[in-house]
DNA sequence: TCTTGTGATCTGTGATCACAGTTATCGTGG
DNA sequence: CCACGATAACTGTGATCACAGATCACAAGA
C-alpha cells in the first residue's frame, strides 16, 4: 500500500447533457448564435454527435435561464431582445456589474490584480492592432470583465452576472457583424485602464464608475446601430 | 360567419413539466422542503402521479437554477447552505432588491400602491393574531415584497430575485420549524409600515432603507438561531 | 389569380426500457 | 458479537419509440 497517497480522485465524467450545455453556452455568450435562430433538439444533437436526450436536457435548462426561449409553438430559438428589455438589461448591469467592481476594489488580493492587469494589456494589445479580431476581442473582454467580478469573492453575484450576459450575448452578434466599432474600442480602453488604476488603489467608487461607465458606452453603441426594435 | 368575432385563442395548455417545475417551485419558495431532502426523480413522479420524464425535466431546471443540487453520486437534493453562501446572498439581496424598492418608489402606479398596502395590512393583521400562521405569514409576506418588486416594472430583475428567494427558501423552513420567532415578526411589522410610508412620498431611498432593513433583520434572525454552518 | 383543403414533414413531449454506478441490507464466517 | 462480503434495491443517464400539434408545399377548385 506504499504509493496509496499518489492516487487522485478520478474524474468524475461528467454527463453528455452537462457538454452539451456548456457548448451551447460558450457560443451564445460570444455572440456566435444570431438572435432568432432556431435549434431544433434534433439538428443539435446531430451536429454535436448525441442523441436526442442530452440535447434536450440542455436546451431545456437553457430555457429556464432564458438564454433562449419557446414560441408559442413550442419551437426553440435564440430570444430577440427588444429595446426596452436590451435597457433594462443594462440598467441592471450598471447596479449588478458595479457593485461587484466595487466589492473587488475592496478586496482583491495581488494574484487577482496580476491577473486583471494581464487581461487588460491583453485587450489593449488587440485593440491597437491594425485589423483587430473582434471575435478574440469579445473573448478578452469577457475575460478582463469575469477576472474582476472573481476577485470580489462572491460566486453567487457572479453566476448572476454570467446570466445576464449569456441573455445580451446574441446581441452582440449583431454587433460584430457590422464590424465597425472601432470608435468605441478606443472609449473600452480608457474605462478599462481607469478600472485597473482603481483597482490598484483600492478605489471602490472609481472602479464601480469605470465598470458602469464602459457598460453604458458599450450599449449606446450598440443601441445607435439600430439593430434593437 | 356571423359570429366569429366572438371567437377567443384557446388557452395553450402548459406541459407537464412545466407544473411539475411550478409545484417544485412553490415549495421550495415556502419553505416547505428542508435543507438535505433527497429528491428522487421517480418519488417525484409518483408524488405528483406523472412519469418520470416530466420530473427528471422540471429537476434539472431548478439544478440549473441551483435551487436543487446535485451530489458527486448524482443524487438530487435540496442544498444545504453555508453560512458564508447566506451572508453572501444577504449582501446580494440588500443590494438587489434595494434597487428594485428604490425604482419601486419612483415608478408606482396607483393600483400597485393599493396593492401592496392590501398586502401590508393583510401581514399586519396576521402577525397581530394571537397564534399567527406562521405558514401563511411567510407566504402573505412574499407576497407583499413581490409586489413592491413588481411595481419597479423589473421583469429580468425580479427574476433574478426570484432566484435569490428560491436559495433561502429552504433556510426559512429550518425556520419555521423551532417557531418562536414572534420578536423578528415586531420588526418586520415596523420595517413593511415604512416601506409603505416611503412608497407613498416617493421617497426612493426611504424605500430602499426599509427594504434593506427588512432583510437584514430578517437575516440577523435566522442567523441568531445557529442553524447554519 | 387567389383561396382553400389536404397531405407530408418537422416540432417538442412523454413513456418505457436498459444500463452502470452507488448504497443499503442481510447473511455468513471469524 | 463484530467484521466482512455478496446480493438486492435504488439512483440518474441515455436511447428509442409513439404521438399530437404546427408548419409548409402543392394541387384542386372558385
Amino acid at each position: 500500500m506504499a504509493g496509496l497517497t499518489a492516487l487522485r480522485p478520478i474524474e468524475r465524467t461528467s454527463t453528455l447533457g452537462d457538454r452539451v450545455d456548456a457548448h451551447l453556452r460558450e457560443l451564445l455568450i460570444a455572440g456566435q448564435l444570431a438572435p432568432g435562430e432556431k435549434l431544433p433538439l434534433r439538428s443539435v444533437a446531430e451536429a454535436l454527435g448525441v442523441s436526442m436526450m442530452p440535447a434536450r436536457e440542455a436546451v431545456s435548462r437553457l430555457v429556464a435561464e432564458e438564454a433562449l426561449e419557446v414560441l408559442p409553438n413550442r419551437a426553440v430559438r435564440v430570444p430577440v431582445m427588444t429595446l426596452a428589455h436590451f435597457r433594462e438589461i443594462t440598467r441592471i448591469r450598471v447596479v449588478i456589474e458595479g457593485y461587484a467592481a466595487a466589492e473587488a476594489a475592496l478586496r482583491a488580493d495581488p494574484a487577482a490584480r496580476r491577473e486583471i492587469q494581464k487581461h487588460e494589456a491583453a485587450f489593449r494589445r488587440e485593440s491597437e492592432k491594425a485589423e483587430p479580431d473582434l471575435i478574440a476581442a469579445v473573448s478578452i473582454n469577457k475575460a478582463l470583465h469575469f477576472s474582476v467580478y472573481a476577485a470580489a469573492g462572491m460566486p453567487v453575484l457572479m453566476q448572476i452576472i454570467e446570466r445576464l450576459w449569456l441573455q445580451i450575448g446574441p446581441i452582440l452578434n449583431l454587433d460584430l457583424r457590422g464590424s465597425p466599432t472601432r470608435l468605441q474600442e478606443g472609449q473600452a480602453k480608457t474605462f478599462h485602464a481607469a478600472l485597473v488604476t482603481a483597482l490598484q488603489t483600492r478605489d471602490a467608487e472609481r472602479a464601480r464608475a469605470a465598470i458602469t461607465g464602459d457598460i453604458v458606452s458599450a450599449a449606446a453603441a450598440i443601441e445607435s446601430r439600430g439593430v434593437l426594435t
